[in-house]
DNA sequence: TCTATATTTCAAATTCAATTGAGATATAGG
DNA sequence: CCTATATCTCAATTGAATTTGAAATATAGA
């Protein structure tokens, strides 16, 4: 992840559609959702989902595969991931605590054990 | 952190002058740096860096305190922690393995023993 | 092949953000 | 009080992103 993919992935998680697309696929996991069914939850018309999908798949936010008549996106985890470790890249220097609340908040969803999480 | 304060957080972010101001004041740590200072590492006009740094404090990533004739700025680290939060929340639905790579890239800078982290 | 479904492309109109330079404000020190 | 430093405000210009609806493309099945 560089400064210029990170640019161009945070302006496609700027816009409201994109941001419901990116959380909707986050949760659906690797099975991903298709076109049609992002358009019908994020309540916009197919040629409006078609353009942010485009969006989101340029800036390597997502990934896409057809199916049939589908078209079945899925959020790019590692993507997503880099992003994050860019943003964050040697935060706190020395000050451990200002940056590990972001750490235990990944956590809740991403400890397989579930031992140190509130779930 | 809700939708529109995210949306507000990313669109700070899209912009190549605001994310170098966010990384500066994310690896300096609690200290901050002055306005002048930004501008200076990030090559802007002081009226620019000054939109800029209102945008970011607008959006709540970044906080301000007067020192003499200085204005420090730093980051607030638990707005860019509830951005992530936001962002990956219920993510991976019985697939862990897609969304550790996000903790193991935070854990990097924030373990205070730094036994799981490559330092 | 014909029809229905699913998605994409295109062009036009609207709306919003970034840059620039001049000038205003606030603080520190002589 | 006067000057220098540091930052901010303002207004004008420029450029980019979003929305919309109609039409085009691709696939599946009868």
């Amino acid at each position: 992840m560089d400064e210029r993919q990170a640019l161009s992935a945070f302006a496609a998680l700027s816009q409201e559609t994109r941001l419901r697309i990116v959380r909707l696929l986050v949760t659906a996991g690797p099975a991903g959702l298709a076109a049609g069914a992002l358009a019908g939850e994020a309540r916009v018309s197919s040629s409006n989902i078609s353009f942010h999908l485009k969006e989101l798949e340029r800036s390597g936010l997502i990934q896409s595969r057809r199916e049939g008549r589908s078209i079945i996106y899925r959020a790019a985890y590692p993507a997503l991931s880099g992003l994050i470790q860019f943003l964050m890249r040697d935060c706190c220097q020395g000050h451990p605590e200002v940056c590990t609340p972001a750490v235990a908040a990944l956590a809740i969803c991403c400890n397989p054990k579930g031992d140190t999480a509130h779930a």
